[in-house]
DNA sequence: ACCTGGTCCCGGGCTCGGTTTT
DNA sequence: AAAACCGAGCCCGGGACCAGGT
């Protein structure tokens, strides 16, 4: 283990708290070098990439399957492996035939969960490629553009993987449109929930489809994961199998149910993991709801909201006028009533909330609504208190 | 008719990066 | 070299307007 993740652990673990070792390896948003269980799509992965050992581009792909199957783990686990240093001495070694050393081709990992405009995406595959300096604001989009377009125009080229494209404004067709003046220099590997055919351009892909993890398999991602971010024995095999049985192939509603159970059971200081906190932890997971990802990539004042509703007391859950109110009252932010109702209806639309039509029993006008989460509940908690802001 | 909840949109002002002026 | 200026994207505030009920 390096040695920020052991001093990341310090900082994490309380002065007597043995449950938990390691949150990063129990959250679902955290992915791990080495996936669990996902061998045969790697290789359909490598396959495609294959083009990239030689120092050429792959064709465009898209990368689908249900939430929580391993796109985005086995894809930033193959794309973080192409970044590393021992890729680059097999070219060198390969030269014997060829006239100079092949340079191989970039790869670049973007997260379509944390862009939300298309200045954004463009900045961020710059950044990406330049080691984490860019613009940040300041200059527009098509400066970007074209600082992209210098860059690549010396070099093989680079892969790009653009992640979560169903959370982007564009699709495949508008960003090869946007992109078009450097077709040649990129190649772009999309992932998605939604099938080809629903996605503008992605039938003219190459396709690579994930299936839903088996329940087997689920139980290995738990217990493995379980294993190395858990104290010693302490989630046993059949609060693993109770868990996955519950989590419809869906790794991310496992890890974030686990994650869930072990915060409960820390909380009240215990050592062990009870049933009682495996099945709370499983209701702290909305079933079909959004992932931890998507939450904790919110702007911050909008992650404050979502916090300081986590802390309300049931009795300002009846409309969303008292669930603002309170919100309001909150010290956690700081936010006109006007912009927090604003929020409230805007997380509701993208299914963050879920709104419940009261039936109401007197009084004129609409009935109000009431909101309840669609995201694991305690695990957003926990991570949003583990975090500086 | 009237009331309250919900949707939509846009202007102001902020911050950041680049450019021109001092 | 420093300072002043400018223009870009983005967040917040808030108001106009629509929906759904008595």
């Amino acid at each position: 283990m390096d040695i920020e993740a052991r001093i990341r652990r310090r900082r994490q673990r309380g002065t007597d708290q043995t449950l938990v070792l390691d949150y990063d390896l129990l959250n679902p948003a955290v992915h791990v070098p080495e996936p669990v269980g996902r061998g045969p799509v790697v290789e359909r992965l490598l396959d495609h990439l294959n083009p990239v050992f030689d120092g050429s581009l792959p064709p465009d792909g898209y990368v689908w399957g249900p939430p929580g199957s391993g796109k985005s783990a086995v894809v930033s686990a193959v794309f973080s492996h192409l970044e590393t240093p021992a890729m680059q001495p097999r070219t060198a070694i390969q030269t014997t035939t060829r006239a100079q050393s092949v340079e191989l081709p970039r790869s670049v990992y973007v997260n379509g969960r944390e862009v939300d405009s298309e200045f954004q995406l463009y900045r961020q595959i710059l950044s990406d490629m330049t080691g984490g300096d860019g613009p940040s604001r300041g200059v527009s989009t098509d400066t970007v553009t074209a600082r992209l377009q210098s860059l690549l125009s010396d070099r093989p080229g680079a892969v790009i993987a653009v992640d979560h494209a169903d959370a982007l404004e564009q699709s495949p067709t508008d960003i090869h449109a946007a992109l078009a003046t450097l077709d040649d220099a990129i190649a772009i590997v999309f992932i998605g929930q939604t099938p080809p055919s629903d996605v503008d351009g992605a039938p003219d892909l190459a396709e690579i489809e994930i299936p839903g993890y088996g329940q087997q398999v689920l139980i290995d991602v738990l217990m493995t994961r379980g294993s190395s971010g858990l104290a010693d024995d302490v989630l046993t095999y059949d609060q693993a199998r109770q868990i996955a049985s519950r989590a419809g192939g869906n790794a991310h509603d496992a890890l974030a149910a686990l994650f869930g159970a072990t915060v409960l059971a820390e909380d009240n200081g215990r050592e062990t993991l009870r049933s009682a906190d495996i099945e709370a932890g499983i209701e702290a997971v909305p079933k079909g709801g959004t992932s931890l990802g998507t939450v904790l990539a919110l702007a911050p004042n909008r992650r404050r909201v979502l916090r300081a509703f986590l802390e309300l007391d049931d009795t300002y859950l009846s409309s969303v006028s008292e669930t603002t109110e309170a919100i309001a009252d909150s010290t956690r932010v700081d936010l006109s009533t006007g912009t927090i109702r604003r929020f409230l209806y805007e997380l509701a639309d993208a299914d963050i909330f879920h709104r419940v039509t009261a039936e109401r029993t007197s009084g004129s006008g609409r009935p109000p609504s009431r909101l309840e989460p669609r995201f694991p509940t305690i695990a957003f908690r926990k991570l949003y208190d583990l975090g500086a802001d």
